[in-house]
RNA sequence: GGCGACAUGGCCGAGUGGCUAGGCAGAGGUCUGCAAAACCUCGUACGGCGGUUCGAAUCCGCCUGUCGCCUCCA
């Protein structure tokens, strides 16, 4: 009945979705390393697995949503003398690393939080894994698929025939590849470390059977995908650029250790770029989560919320680049205005219709609002690999005709059951409104009240043809950012 | 150098071999004391060159361009 299909990385097609055990699903998603403050590119891959999980949800999944957070430095040069990325946020802010990693994770959550990103079930820390790690090299060493040379531990990938299934390399390629170090102790140019010694400056370490030393940084993610999902699990997401080498080195180690297959469905979400440039902090214009929300950064003009970057991102498919740029901000900003408002209509409408017994519009019974076409047409679109653009174009195709008849008074006989539905969808799926959030600004102060008292003035003045004060009313009001709107049956206020 | 993706109307952005995606902006109109907002109407696009086909933006080849990965990165 449901015929949810997804991309899979692994085949390059889109498939079936077919979970391991009836009715649950267990994801997997690479998570943030916690040294800096989330960015676009963060945003783009929560969000587009905040739907994955939400529509797993609506569809009656139960769903175990695991997000590793990554506060193990790893190294910023894959050689032995790179420096910890971690040690060196913490030299940098004075910081002890576990004071780093509390402080970045704080904040990525503060700022999924904003994006209305739904916290993973599971937020497995890498330094608390740190013995399961461990075990998992043991067993790797045992079985043959790995080796220790001088208190480091490489994983050897000619024990795995299939290495590069994910990524579609070959061991050829990697071993002609210009820019692989070629370190003295590995057997093979693409043997990747499972753990490595800590020198002496070393601040973060972990006794080992081979030492005094830190894991890899493949290996926390096979190890914790396995204890919370099993060794076999739905679905592993993460953005692209982790395809590989992360997570072609997290199915050697899972496979390795457990010769069964890691993950049934991968995917993986594209990149953002800044007005068509890669986002990089060597090119300035790495814009975090938090100067978007304030506008405090030199290439913005203003702040812009956090739904309407919500918002934006969902109106491009997450296998596609979403270029950032302040005029397509605006313009999603705009339509995302627009939609909230037949959203907001909708739902007044129903609060008259149960509110006040008697009712100030009345049914529109010219037209019926189609709304099996309207479900089938959102969950066929997003049963296609989650394609909420698809979704969200249909949903202004199919409401947009009832705007101006709502804004009458006029709603379809069945503006219930559409308003239920519709919220749902909105709030629990898309996240993109929920009902009253709107108009919810200051319910402390009498502040609807005393610009009721204003609109008073300004009406009875506009009957009186006493256009000055009319317009110096709404003048003031437009300074502070409030607009005044005439319409036939009153005038109204709107913040912004 | 190796591997891979993408190129759609002013902008953003979906897309199935044949039928209007959608949004924003723009133009005209309705409404209005003026304005704003809102609503209605309007665009027939698919990088270039070949090929397959009755028919291709959609399939194949080549070319050009952009981007990503191959090194930490969502």
């Amino acid at each position: 009945m449901q015929n949810l299909q997804i991309f899979n990385t692994l085949t390059r097609k889109k498939e079936p979705f077919t979970p391991i055990k009836e009715g649950f699903a267990g994801i997997y998603v690479c998570g943030p390393t916690v040294y800096g403050d989330p960015h676009l590119g963060h945003a783009k891959s929560y969000v587009s697995f905040d739907i994955v999980v939400r529509y797993f949800r609506y569809l009656g999944y139960r769903v175990r949503y695991v997000q590793n957070i990554t506060d193990v430095g790893h190294l910023t040069d894959d050689a032995d003398d790179g420096e910890d990325k971690m040690a060196k946020q913490s030299r940098l802010e004075r910081l002890e690393p576990m004071e780093i990693a509390e402080k970045y994770t704080y904040r990525y959550f503060r700022d999924m939080d904003r994006l209305n990103v739904l916290r993973p079930d599971i937020s497995p820390r890498a330094t608390g894994h740190v013995p399961e790690q461990i075990a998992m090299i043991k067993k790797l060493i045992e079985r043959g698929r790995a080796y220790e040379v001088n208190g480091n531990v490489y994983y050897d990938v000619t024990s795995q025939p299939d290495y590069g299934k994910l990524s579609g390399r070959s061991l050829d390629e990697a071993e002609s590849g210009s820019r692989i170090e070629q370190s003295s102790d590995k057997k093979h140019p693409a043997d990747f470390a499972l753990w490595k010694r800590a020198n002496e400056s070393h601040l973060m370490r972990w006794d080992s059977p081979w030492g005094e030393g830190f894991p890899g940084w493949h290996i926390e993610c096979s190890a914790m995908a396995t204890k919370y999902l099993g060794k076999t699990i739905d679905i592993h997401g993460g953005g692209l650029e982790n395809q590989f080498p992360h997570h072609e080195c997290e199915i050697a180690q899972c496979e390795g250790a457990h010769d069964e297959p890691f993950v049934r469905y991968w995917m993986h979400n594209n990149m953002v770029t800044l007005n068509g440039q890669k986002m990089g902090k060597s090119l300035g214009n790495a814009i975090s989560l938090d100067e978007f929300f304030t506008g405090q950064h030199k290439l913005l003009s203003r702040p812009w919320s956090p739904d309407v970057i919500r918002f934006f991102l969902l109106q491009s498919h997450y296998r596609s680049t979403t270029d950032f740029s302040e005029s397509a901000l605006e313009s999603a900003e705009n339509g995302f205005r627009n939609l909230t408002e037949i959203l907001d209509l909708l739902h007044k409408t129903v609060l008259d219709q149960r509110g006040s017994g008697n009712t100030s519009g009345n049914v529109d019974d010219t037209q019926e609002f189609d709304l099996q076409k309207l479900k089938e047409g959102l969950h066929e679109r997003m049963n296609d690999d989650f394609n909420t653009a698809k979704a969200i174009g249909f949903l202004f195709e199919q409401l947009r005709p009832w705007k101006a008849r709502l804004q009458d008074g006029n709603f379809p006989a069945n503006v219930e059951e559409l308003s239920d539905f519709v919220t749902v969808f909105c709030r629990d799926v898309l996240t993109i409104w929920a009902p009253g959030e709107s108009d919810s600004g200051q319910n402390e102060l009498p502040f609807d009240e005393v610009m009721q008292i204003l609109l008073d003035i300004r009406q009875q003045a506009r009957k009186n043809k006493d256009w000055s004060t009319a317009d110096m009313i709404r003048d003031r009001l437009t300074e502070l950012d409030i607009s005044i709107e005439d319409g036939p049956g009153g005038s109204i206020y709107k913040l912004r």
